[in-house]
RNA sequence: CGGGGUGUAGCACAGCUGGCAGCGCGCCAAGUUUGGGACUUGGAGGUCAUCGGUUCAAAUCCGGUCACCCCGACCA
């Protein structure tokens, strides 16, 4: 018999990193801080960028694929740029048996190479807005890694977009962190909060950053997507230049935003529970396993029939099915299953062939969860099943963060909930020295300035200026 | 980068007062099982991280090196 999970309760660390292999979702690898993509969870990767890409492609985005090196000098061009992200590049200084005269910096992202780019190809306001995306890795030599949030090594799109406009790449900043809510909201069932980052908080380079953040089960937060208006910092640093309909020459306004593989680790410590993963349905690889259940090759001949009829249908119908052929037990393989988050199971056995019912069984609850079904209506139920399982995980998710949000007035009730764990939310007025010493003190962060409460003014819990904006306060990954 | 820990079969570990390399899970075969983690019997599988030292003899004792993991500070 296999040992259960670590509960999430006893250890969630340890939780979350034995249900990365049990699930079968990731392998160490030989390399420091890098880990192999297994199927089953590479696949989850493939079900977020088919719903990004489809986004992207609708709102007038163009895939290109650009150099995973950078020279060395690029990386210099824009001060605070090089600043944020010198301490963790990776370095090419010897290839094809010689030392190179530049060295090329695998890159940590990409706003270099494309605002190099984008300045040859950008003349005319004609070229505007310029709207591109690439699905890529990228290398970040974090000193401390966990598999999926943070790895040395990680995957992800990076869009890059030029405009004529401040207001256009605000609007298409805002218009790319509604995109990641949707994947999060509507596809991984993770109820995030859009909001503006800090200055403390914010990418380097940036005027403004946006960011998706979402509760884990730990109460922890995990920034889950982040889009940046680059103002005409990077236009300067690049010289991407336009002429306008005036015939002047003006600095473009650019934007760069991204969603990692990180994402696959906000859908396991969002919605797992200690008998696994809980799969959003829209993105989980199998939607429905398909279980036969008998005792003899009689029963099998018996079974399988219907079980193959059924999945046909379901196919037909779109749904991703997965039969399972092995020779174990059926409570063996009940429990595999929920071990690796499928939303729903199907069972067929002798008793349902005999009736013409079939068993549906999801997984966002427990053994009530069970029911019997005519077979000639698993098509529909399996697709209300779905659907509800969606809505239940994301209600179950809002639910947990809506009572691990705590509304401060005083310094000392922030603290109070920070280490009680949860996020406070209060009115914050404070300067970049406050921000520090708060983070310095409770080891939480300002996780975002809500977008939904942006007008919103009051006294700040900790200068007690007035005029402060919402901001939420949480520790985070 | 600081602190802690671990390297022995695919995985998780025991063996560490030196003396034939072990257990559990997994894997292979046969048989009995199968509607919530089955059982019996028989098998396969090892550079004991690595380099050096002590010894008749080293997984075990001594020294060096490397790697990985965990906890913090930094970060998507």
């Amino acid at each position: 018999m296999t040992t259960k999970l670590t509960p999430q309760s006893e250890d969630f660390s340890k939780w979350y990193n034995e249900i990365v292999y049990r699930a079968d979702l990731a392998a160490q690898s030989p390399v420091r801080g890098c880990i192999i993509f297994k199927p089953y969870g590479y696949e989850i990767w493939e079900n977020i960028r088919a719903f990004l890409d489809r986004r992207f492609k609708e709102t007038g985005h163009q895939n290109a694929y650009f150099p995973l090196f950078i020279p060395e000098s690029y990386l210099k061009r824009e001060a605070e740029h090089v600043e944020g992200f010198s301490p963790e590049l990776a370095v090419v200084t010897v290839a094809g048996g010689q030392v190179l005269e530049e060295p090329l910096v695998v890159r940590p992202t990409s706003e270099t190479v494309i605002g190099e780019a984008f300045s040859q190809w950008i003349q005319s306001y004609r070229d505007l807005p310029l709207l591109i995306n690439q699905w890529a890795n990228v290398v970040r030599w974090e000193l401390r890694t966990r598999p999926f949030l943070r790895t040395a090594e990680f995957l992800w799109q990076e869009g890059h977009t030029a405009h004529a406009t401040h207001d256009d790449a605000e609007a298409e900043t805002l218009q790319m962190l509604d995109i990641y809510a949707e994947l999060a909201i509507d596809g991984a069932a993770l109820p995030v909060i859009k909001g503006q980052k800090s200055n403390i908080e914010r990418f380097a380079g940036a005027l403004r950053t946006y960011t998706i953040e979402a509760m884990m089960r730990d109460t922890k937060a995990l920034q889950s997507g982040t889009s940046h208006n680059l103002g005409q910092n990077f236009a300067k640093a690049f010289d991407i230049k336009y002429l306008s309909r005036n015939n002047e020459l003006e600095y473009c306004w650019t934007t760069s935003w991204g969603l990692s593989t990180r994402m696959i680790g906000a859908i396991i410590m969002a919605h797992g529970d200690d008998m696994g993963l809980r799969l959003p349905p829209r993105l989980a690889p199998i939607q429905v396993v398909a279980i036969p259940v008998y005792r003899d090759e009689g029963e099998h001949s018996q079974v399988m029939p219907v079980i193959d009829r059924l999945t046909r249908e379901l196919r037909a119908a779109g749904v991703r099915v997965h039969v399972d052929n092995r020779e174990e037990t059926p409570g063996f393989k009940f429990n595999d299953w929920e071990m690796r988050g499928v939303p729903v199971r199907l069972e067929v056995g002798p008793k349902d062939v005999a009736n013409g019912k079939a068993v549906l069984a999801r997984r966002d609850m427990g053994k009530e969860g069970k029911q019997f079904v005519a077979q000639e209506g698993v098509v529909a139920a399996v697709r209300d099943l779905l659907d509800a399982v969606h809505a239940n995980l994301l209600a179950q998710a809002t639910a947990f963060r809506d009572a691990n949000i705590h509304t401060v007035t005083s310094y000392d009730q922030m603290k109070q909930v920070i280490e009680t764990g949860g996020w406070a939310r209060g009115y914050w007025a404070g300067s970049d020295e406050d921000e520090r010493r708060v983070k310095e003190e409770t080891g939480a962060t300002l996780r975002c300035l809500p977008l939904e409460s942006a007008q919103e003014r009051g006294t700040c819990f900790y200068t007690g200026q007035q005029g402060g904006r919402i901001a939420l306060f949480g520790k985070a990954y």
